[in-house]
DNA sequence: AAGTGGTCTAGACCACACT
DNA sequence: GTGTGGTCTAGACCACTTA
């Protein structure tokens, strides 16, 4: 019944997920461990496997001598702020089709503070990338990204950064993002922002700034955005640990 | 060298974290998984139970085919907003010694908002209690909870309300929170938060606007929370999915 | 080539929740 | 008591990194 690539764990995983939103457990009941090992023709440990990233993944709740259920309230969450990566995904999320627009991109010498933060020289250069997402003509989020221009292999004129920033860099550098480690900061428009995301000057933004890490835990990449709360809540869930 | 309970598992994660905070790993390198179960004394399958755990909190990253490695930036982070769960302890992450105001608790019929939101009908009683967290006389954060007045089973006038809401909700009620769904909301300071939190009208606050669920997903407490962003900031990991 | 983490099996016993 | 998830074992093979 599964191949061997993905793995047999994986596999398991996308098919208890996909009976989940299909709603096809009676009750948001899932079925005894050994019954899908059984069922399946798998160990049970292979099973657990796949039911503990569900339960990572805050999809299902597992109770001792009870069973495992089907986590309603936290499937219904779009966009949740620890799980958010590209910003285009977490619009289209919100049932938007959005577009994204280059507002420039420049090569500059790095401050103090960036220079600190990716780890570089005071003066050395960085690209420095703006861009807005927008949807209907109307701006949501304003985003600025910061990289080492050391890692552009080519000429950056040729480049489509529409793409996320991610992508770009795995292509032009061989440096993969990780994670970012992100603050969470709330603002007031200043009369810039303001006019970019077509808000009154002093409305309340969200923002985030964080720098983004490599496989290495090397600082690559520094970014700050602004979100119109009106138009993107972001959400989380915050479990007992 | 280990007793049954807390699990073999829990005491190895304890073990091994200590051993990370204490730094006793050469170059942040962990040893391998085959060598502690050797070492230890317990199966690979228990080892690899409790590297997961540490993973998940981020304190470890595992690389296949060549080791398992401390997180050198995550374990810095202080106050990630994904873990909070006690304000004080927040607080005193931060260096505070903070100080716990209850500034009103009182019984009101709910408003149609909050009835949906608990699951009540519109007029019951809900208990609302008003707290606020200081530093040295300086107010840090500023909480509402609303929680049914059903749930109260003795006089509330003689309840110590300084302890966490949650610890006040198992005490009084047979509920134990699980979970909080929460928003995360930029705000204008408007007059009388801002008067409470010492700030000037208008300032950027990060609030939480947040429902608590049982272990059954039932809502059982609804929460604001205002926070002085120039005392208190919070952070997050986002990480690839 | 050697060593590492990732996957998978088959089986055992325990702690807890239902009824 | 019966069935559930939680813990634990011993062993096998695979995929990947490093030297």
């Amino acid at each position: 019944m599964f191949k061997r690539s993905p793995s047999l764990t994986e596999q398991i995983k996308s098919h208890i997920k996909e009976q989940i939103v299909n709603n096809e457990f009676e009750d948001g009941r899932i079925p005894s461990e050994t019954e899908m090992a059984n069922e399946l023709g798998v160990s049970r440990t292979t099973i657990r496997d796949a039911l503990s990233r569900l339960q990572i993944e805050g999809a299902i709740v597992r109770k001792q001598g009870a069973g495992t259920f089907v986590n309603e309230p936290i499937l219904q969450i779009q966009s949740r702020l620890d799980e958010i990566w590209s910003y285009t995904n977490v619009l289209e999320a919100h049932g938007y089709t959005p577009t994204v627009q280059v507002i420039d991109v420049s090569e500059e010498p790095a401050s103090a503070t960036i220079a600190d933060e990716l780890g570089l020289a005071e003066g050395d250069k960085v690209l420095v990338i703006k861009k807005r997402f927008l949807e209907d003509d109307t701006p949501v989020i304003l985003a600025r990204n910061w990289l080492p221009a050391s890692c552009v292999l080519e000429s950056y004129e040729d480049i489509d950064f529409q793409v996320p920033i991610y992508d770009y860099l795995e292509a032009c550098s061989q440096q993969r993002l990780n994670y970012y480690l992100s603050d969470i900061v709330p603002v007031s428009a200043k009369a810039e922002i303001a006019a970019l995301l077509q808000v009154s000057s002093g409305t309340a933004l969200l923002a985030l700034e964080e720098v983004g890490y490599n496989e290495n835990n090397e600082p690559i990449l520094k970014a700050q955005s602004y979100f119109r709360d009106d138009l993107l809540r972001f959400r989380l869930i915050r479990r007992r640990t």
